[in-house]
DNA sequence: CTCAAGATTTTAACACCGTTAAATATTTTA
DNA sequence: TAAAATATTTAACGGTGTTAAAATCTTGAG
């Protein structure tokens, strides 16, 4: 297989080709950025990253293939600033998740809601999938419900699963709103604070429950 | 204005009109409701219309137009289905709500949930408005929250306007969630209810709290 | 009944899009 | 350097929404 007497070293034309990509698809990128995903348009993609149309279905592939490497960048962007959770306290553990992610999506505000329409619309979160997406989103809200109930936080009326999924049901419904223009950032932010807060107060045992109503005041 | 001496009947011209109208219409319908929103093209359109493209654009319009019209007969259909809803009891008012928008979708399912994603993708739920159509749906849950409230069944801890959105907010989502086929009708229909019980148990007398509780086990 | 005026439909084209085969240019390898 | 492999571009295809202009039909006055 390997007949080359030392490790392939990165040619220049092999380099060449990388940075080309990388030029496409930051220049995609921009452009759903600034003018939406419908306004991706193959020509001007090729114009403003100074190559033609076929280089781009050569480098990359079709339109559906552009937005693929663009979810998957969002993903791996996400995760990756998720991190882990320090679990000190259950609201905090909640409060720094979603301002984690307002802040993320503050550095490019455009593009991160461009890339979840994308995502939206070719069916990224759906939840069947074992090892989908969302499948992998929910489980931290319903691990942090789980460390909740041990810690009788919440009662248990309700099992940790169907309240993580709830709780996750918040943020994901005022991500939504966001990325369709129906909220801006700092309502997102408060939005998915009191949809949570108020799902964990529906489990949750006498003080901690008044210190979830309190929280949710306060965000007003 | 008005030269004739009776009032204007509907000349053969203009009924037949009509009947093309609406054969077209139906026909989009349809096309959205068969083989999705993007499959919906004017050319076979058309020919399923037995009318020409240019007859399209001259009775109704381009390709946004009908679906404006497509969506304005969501509305009025929901709207009519919604109904006035009595307020026997507050989980059976929302119970009611939610079986009837089911049952409306069930009547046709696939072009529900393409004029959905037709209204979603055109913004139809943006928050703003006043008079918008979120503004009007939104009123309802606000109400009933509000004669739960007088009724002692809510503690009041959180606002009227607050939970309501909140409990509105849930069944939004599983609307969401059904109509980009993530969920099906059953499973629409408990999502919901379960969003909106835990919802009301985050504010609820302890009495009203327990009722809601077994409400959400007996939906498993 | 006839026929011109007006409304409606259709023919035929335009501009734009994603996509791809075939030709050209470039880089690597022997 | 010559040949082979690889990458890029030229040039086109089929399909889309849209529209001007020609052809057709309906209406109503004489």
């Amino acid at each position: 297989m390997d007949t080359t007497t030392h490790l392939a070293e990165p040619s220049a034309r092999i380099t060449n080709k990388k940075k080309r990509k990388e030029r496409i698809l930051a220049s995609a990128r921009q452009t759903i950025a600034r003018k939406g995903f419908d306004a991706l348009k193959l020509r001007d993609l090729a114009i403003s990253a100074d190559v033609t149309v076929p280089t781009i279905y050569n480098l990359i592939g079709g339109k559906s293939d552009i937005l693929n490497l663009i979810i998957s960048d969002l993903l791996a962007k996400i995760e990756d600033a998720q991190g882990n959770i320090e679990k000190t306290e259950i609201e905090t553990a909640f409060e720094n998740q979603i301002d984690r992610l307002a802040a993320l999506f503050a550095t490019d505000e455009d593009y991160y809601r461009a890339a979840f329409i994308a995502g939206d619309r070719s069916g990224l979160f759906e939840h069947d999938s074992e090892t989908g997406v969302f499948a992998r989103f929910v489980a931290q809200p319903i691990a942090i419900c789980r460390d909740a109930k041990t810690k009788g936080l919440l009662l248990g009326e309700i099992s940790s699963e169907q309240l993580g999924e709830q709780v996750y049901g918040s943020y994901r419904l005022a991500r939504q709103d966001w990325s369709n223009g129906y909220l801006d950032l700092s309502q997102f932010r408060q939005q998915s604070m009191t949809g949570v807060y108020l799902c964990l107060a529906a489990d949750a045992a006498p003080d901690f429950r008044k210190r979830l109503f309190k929280e949710i005041s306060a965000l007003q």
